[in-house]
RNA sequence: GGGCGGGUAGCUCAGUUGGUUAGAGCACAUCCCUUACAAGGAUGGGGUCGCAGGUUCGAGUCCUGUCCCGCCCACCA
């Protein structure tokens, strides 16, 4: 006997156990591990790099995303005995972590300049390690079957190796360069950004109309801004040099309101003669546009802004106000002086930091770039080769768009937390030096007086080299050896450019080898409206509460199976409620197959004989394999999972479970297979599900194991059990499908349908076993051996059931026909002739519209051109349809 | 300005070589605590697949045009 489990599945007891025990076992090592002997380096693996997550960070919907998806392929493939590593770590998120920081210590009255640089990255460090447990534990929660030996961090010993290797490999090649260039500059941060980290909103401003007066007194020539405060330091008016209008101006001077310098009226094409007033005050220290004007005309650059952007002492009377205050203010003086002409509303699209919210202010200033254009051609060709396929395909174009455009990218960050930039400058003589190693003595002079650039490298540019620094990487060890290059790249489409794109230019660039052949990208978690989710808007699915109340399978579930590649998913809790009664479904057919068990003899007498219900279940678990498994071929995971879900609660547990009951009240042979197929089944969902749903199927695995070992060896999978169901065997379909037995089951399941469907609606009692008359045709014997079980589904009276080729309507009862089989039911003592009259009409007229729709398509040229098996489907089906209608005209005859 | 994705039941979404009666969950209605499961079961209502053309024997699926929504890139001050 077999002890009994609980009514409802208890996820909260048996995740973290569970857990804990696939840990310990050693299930989440890679098998053909190349620290072991036996090592077969011909045995490929399939490798996974995590994306890492901020160290400081919270679990949210998106790292439930990515692990739930990364979880999946994982399993997917150790199950198939391919060596499997998963890669984890995380990320030191620079601007974001610090910020975290310096947050906290501001709620202390502490800044961080207070602290001094040490102190501060000693605080930081602290959280680091606080943090790191929480995020871990959550990312674990979730099922992550990571290799936690192998865990990574970006600021470690390692990867800070590798990322000094890679800067000074830039830097030696000529690719890495220190420069004065007008860069993205958050006020706020107090550091420059890249192009990536602006984000442009479109907001209502305005545009200023105003009089650049001529320095020799006659008159003036009109300019239009949007950014008044800039006015201290532009250094020239630009016009077009074909405007007629501005002709006689070009070369003149003008002067600068307010400030009264005098600058030059200079022709550039970049002017649009259409816009404003065709004349451009040109601003080289804050716009980007006119810095590049200004380096062609060699304009001054008059930096007019502080570090914090407040006007300096170069905009005069201004220095000290806020850029937008000052913006104010310049134009009041600008009024009084006589000098606007007008303002007008204009949509604006202004820039923002994407971390800080700020706008951004483009600022002058000395910063450490990479080269882009010769590491982004082989990245294109590696994707246009097909070597590296990006699934959805359509995000190909986005990528080759932005790498075929890119920008040098400026990766010196004014902060403290991150990568020292490892340059050092004596300074004594001035030299730069750039060393893989810490320089305490100037290779010149032989100065000490050495000092380190104070600036780290944006966090993006350790995370480009995350698939190979994690395994090793500058060193040839045999981590890297084996599993480098990784075999997928898992992540969210947002940061295709951030950090897929530059893994791909550094890998190739440094290891020579693309870092990985296949990337996924899945879409964001939105609210159950689509909308994004913010802790202003309220509407934040929190993933550790979830799973709290509905148990992790269910969230990993719904997440999996409600994603299609690329596209973003809509989460309510709702859908995860539905998918923890799904794990609850799969608890209770567990339940009940072990308790089938108990029912059925231990071993077959002699031969055999599959019903016609166990030869459709089988050839439909065929089928469902079969489809899985092209499904996962082609990353459709979601809709593998539907199949399985519908297959198991469709077909297994509505009938196949509800026939099988009636199969081992039978006993013998019929019981004994019975209860095998129910496990054989039941142990095949388990397997193809654990990737999605890891816990509940392993614990009812593990005890339908039990189960069935008690019972004894013919219960047991052809391959025999194996120790868990994580490194269980992934089933492989066998060539079976009994077209006969699903096309029996398919009548079978009609008729019980059709009977249930007229008790309903004749209000028959729920309990009432009803006489019935079964004229069945060809069908006949099917029905007569499933006939206990369509009693037992239907409510028939069995004693009084009458099955029969064909059947004369007795008066008393009633009648209907489908699948070509005729139904006589006798559900009250009265049969009102008008309303049966009625209804079969009715039943007719609508099987008489299928007939000929049907022979209207058969007689077209459909007949000819189809291919011949889909034509003769449609003559099957018009055949029962005709045997359907004839049954029911007789029926209405007899009336 | 360029590009991409989407518009299918009241809601949220599936529907991948075009195959002829378009599916699910939730919600809704009626009934049922039947010995795996009320987190369940049975039955039912509900869709001219955004719109207009086209290709085809056949279109939710392919093509063209069009409208609406969302996103990405670029950034004319």
């Amino acid at each position: 006997m077999s002890k009994e489990l609980p009514k409802t599945y208890d996820f909260k007891n048996i995740e973290s156990k569970m857990y804990q025990w696939w840990w310990d076992q050693g299930y989440f090592k890679p098998t053909n591990d190349p620290a072991s002997i036996n090592h077969d380096p011909d045995h490929k693996p399939y490798v996974i790099s995590i994306p890492p997550p901020n160290v400081t960070g919270e679990l949210h919907l998106g790292h439930a995303m990515f692990v739930s998806m990364e979880d999946l392929m994982i399993r997917y493939h150790r199950m198939k005995g391919i060596p499997t590593l998963w890669v984890p770590g995380t990320d030191h998120a620079g601007i974001a972590t610090q910020m975290l920081v310096e947050r906290a210590l501001a709620k202390e009255g502490i800044r961080r300049e207070d602290l001094g640089r040490e102190k501060f990255l000693e605080k930081v460090w602290e959280w680091k390690d606080k943090y790191h447990d929480r995020i871990v534990a959550q990312i674990r929660r979730l099922g992550a079957s990571c290799d936690w030996d192998r865990e990574r961090f970006t600021l470690d010993e390692g990867l800070s190796k590798a990322v000094r290797e890679a800067f000074v490999r830039l830097y030696e090649e000529g690719l890495m360069y220190r420069g004065s260039r007008i860069v993205n500059w958050s006020p706020k941060l107090q550091t420059a950004v890249s192009d990536l980290e602006v984000e442009y909103k479109s907001e209502p401003g305005t545009l200023y109309y105003f009089k650049y007066m001529l320095a020799d007194g006659s008159g003036y020539l009109p300019v239009s801004t949007t950014r008044p405060e800039t006015i201290p330091g532009d250094s020239a008016v630009a016009v077009h040099p074909e405007d007629p209008r501005y002709q006689s101006y070009i070369g003149k001077t003008v002067r600068v309101p307010i400030i009264g310098r005098e600058i030059p009226v200079i022709a550039d094409e970049y002017v649009d003669r259409e816009f404003g007033t065709g004349a451009l005050k040109i601003t080289p220290a804050h716009d980007p546009h006119d810095y590049a004007i200004g380096k062609t005309h060699h304009l001054q650059e008059i930096n007019i802004m502080t570090k914090d952007a407040h006007m300096n002492e170069q905009a005069g009377k201004y220095a000290g106000m806020d850029r937008f205050e000052c913006r104010k203010a310049i134009w009041a003086d600008m009024k009084e002086a006589g000098l606007v002409i007008k303002e007008e509303p204009y949509q604006m699209s202004i820039p923002h930091s994407q971390r800080s919210g700020e706008v951004i202010e483009p600022m002058i200033s000395m910063q450490w770039f990479v080269k882009m254009e010769s590491l982004a051609k082989p990245a294109l060709e590696a994707v246009r080769s097909g070597e590296i396929k990006i699934i959805p395909d359509h995000f190909t174009k986005v990528y080759y768009n932005w790498l075929e455009n890119i920008q040098d990218w400026c990766i010196s960050r004014q902060l403290w937390w991150g990568h020292r930039i490892p340059v050092w400058y004596c300074k004594d003589c001035g030299e730069m030096m750039v060393s893989r190693t810490d320089i305490h003595e100037c290779t010149k002079c032989h100065s000490h007086n050495v000092e380190q650039d104070p600036d780290v490298l944006d966090t993006w540019f350790s995370s480009g080299l995350w698939p190979f620094s994690t395994l090793g990487w500058p060193e040839k060890t045999p981590d890297y050896d084996y599993f480098y290059p990784t075999s997928m790249l898992e992540t969210g489409y947002d940061i295709l450019f951030f950090w897929v794109a530059r893994m791909i230019m550094d890998g190739i660039h440094f290891t020579g080898k693309v870092p990985f052949t296949e990337i996924y990208l899945h879409g964001l978690v939105r609210d159950e409206h689509g909308e994004k989710m913010s802790k202003t808007k309220g509407n934040v699915v929190d993933p550790l509460i979830v799973m709290d109340e509905l148990g992790t399978d269910a969230l990993r579930f719904t997440l999996l199976v409600g994603s299609t590649p690329g596209n973003d998913t809509n989460l309510s809790v709702k859908k995860v409620e539905a998918n923890r009664n799904f794990a609850n479904k799969l608890w209770n057919a567990g339940r009940f197959v072990i308790g089938a068990l108990d029912k059925a003899p231990a071993e077959a007498d002699g031969e055999v004989e599959p019903t016609a219900a166990d030869r459709w279940i089988w050839s439909r678990m065929q089928e469902v394999i079969r489809d899985v498994e092209r499904l996962f071929g082609s990353h459709q995971y979601g809709e593998a999972g539907r199949q399985i879900y519908d297959f198991f609660w469709g077909d297994y547990a509505d009938w196949y479970i509800e026939i099988a009951k009636i199969q081992l009240n039978k006993g013998g042979n019929t019981a004994f297979n019975t209860a095998r197929m129910l496990i054989r089944i039941l142990d095949t969902c388990l397997r193809l599900l654990h990737p999605f749903t890891p816990f509940v199927t392993e614990e009812l695995w593990g005890h339908v194991k039990e189960a069935a070992i008690d019972k004894g060896e013919a219960f047991a999978p052809a391959a025999g059990w194996e120790d868990a169901l994580i490194i269980a065997k992934w089933p492989e379909a066998e060539d079976y499908n009994d077209a006969e037995a699903v096309s029996a089951l398919n009548r079978l399941r009609e008729v019980i349908r059709t009977i249930r469907n007229l008790r309903t609606e004749r209000k028959v009692e729920p309990g009432k076993r009803i006489e019935a008359i079964i004229a069945a045709g060809d069908s006949k014997a099917v029905f007569e051996d499933m006939k206990h079980a369509l009693c037992y589904l239907a409510y028939l009276d069995e004693e009084k059931l009458v099955i029969a080729d064909s059947a004369e309507k007795p008066e008393d009862m009633v009648s209907t026909a489908v699948s070509g089989v005729s139904i006589y039911l006798k559900l009250h003592d009265e049969v009102d002739a008008e309303a049966e009259k009625a209804r079969l009409n009715a039943e007719l007229k609508e099987i008489q519209g299928q007939v000929d729709r049907l022979e209207k398509l058969l007689a077209s040229p459909f007949a000819e051109k189809a291919p011949a098996a889909v034509v003769d489907k449609e003559r099957a089906r018009l055949a029962q349809f005709k045997e359907t209608a004839a049954n029911l005209e007789g029926q209405l005859a007899s009336l």
